[in-house]
DNA sequence: TAGGTCTATGCTTGTAGGCGAATATACGTA
DNA sequence: TACGTATATTCGCCTACAAGCATAGACCTA
């Protein structure tokens, strides 16, 4: 299989195109993605892997999280790629929403800061922001 | 499900990205993307319908032939598709091999042309060209 | 070492979809 | 009407893969 069509099956689930908006703006590690998402861990982590082997997706890993960001987003081809999808992802409203989530939790203190932050409490932030709107 | 992953689902398949590579050629008629693909016609007809169904491809009946084109190459977010597309089929050798079997097969004379010509004179000219190669 | 956090992997089930073979349909010509 | 050409559809088989559940592994701190 060549690597077009590894991009193209890389693209064609709606949760891998959720993860794939959510990267578009920057480097995330698994628990923000699925904090996101909503969905169960081994779920994320799979679609991760399958974009990984997909050659859309890179990771490394930093202490007990693993950080995914874009492969190779300014270069060839996926340059184009990537153009597309941002393009596509504005103005429809699923992925706005997801766009929407991320930022907030961002803004509370989400995983993909540097320091370190215990994950009851950073959920107990984010519950509270959340029932607060 | 919403446009963009139609328009992924579409793509996520070798056989539906070669036609996609001929048809950012132009418009073409079922049989000559057989030709060219060189798999059975229940084959081909399925995908395009897919491909219909996932709002990459439009057509026009003309006659008893039907005639297949991208949908919309120049507007929104397809655009920056198509243009990934031709970008990602440059240099890649099975659907570069399709173009050129696809062109030679315009020379000499394929069902894009609006003259009748018929099926069976028509195979043997490309059966004696291509032996003659 | 023990315990907490994050991630990966088996296992199972259900479903989408690709393909071959046969058949049906649409259109045109004689 | 009969026949040839192009396209679509049906059926059956099989594989890929998405999702849930449970568990294992990796890493950190105390």
């Amino acid at each position: 299989m060549n690597e077009l069509e590894q991009y193209c099956k890389g693209l064609a689930d709606r949760n891998r195109l959720r993860i794939l908006n959510l990267l578009l703006h920057g480097e995330l590690c698994g628990c923000d993605i699925q904090y996101v998402l909503e969905t169960s861990q081994p779920n994320i982590s799979r679609h991760l892997q399958y974009l990984k082997n997909s050659g859309l997706v890179l990771d490394r890993r930093d202490g007990f999280r693993i950080f995914y960001r874009l492969a190779d987003p300014m270069q060839g081809a996926k340059k184009h790629l990537f153009e597309f999808l941002q393009l596509a992802f504005k103005n429809e409203e699923p992925f706005e929403d997801d766009t929407k989530k991320l930022k907030e939790a961002i803004q509370h203190g989400s995983c993909t800061r540097t320091e370190w932050r215990p994950y009851a409490a950073l959920h107990r932030a984010r519950a509270g922001s959340a029932t607060t709107v």
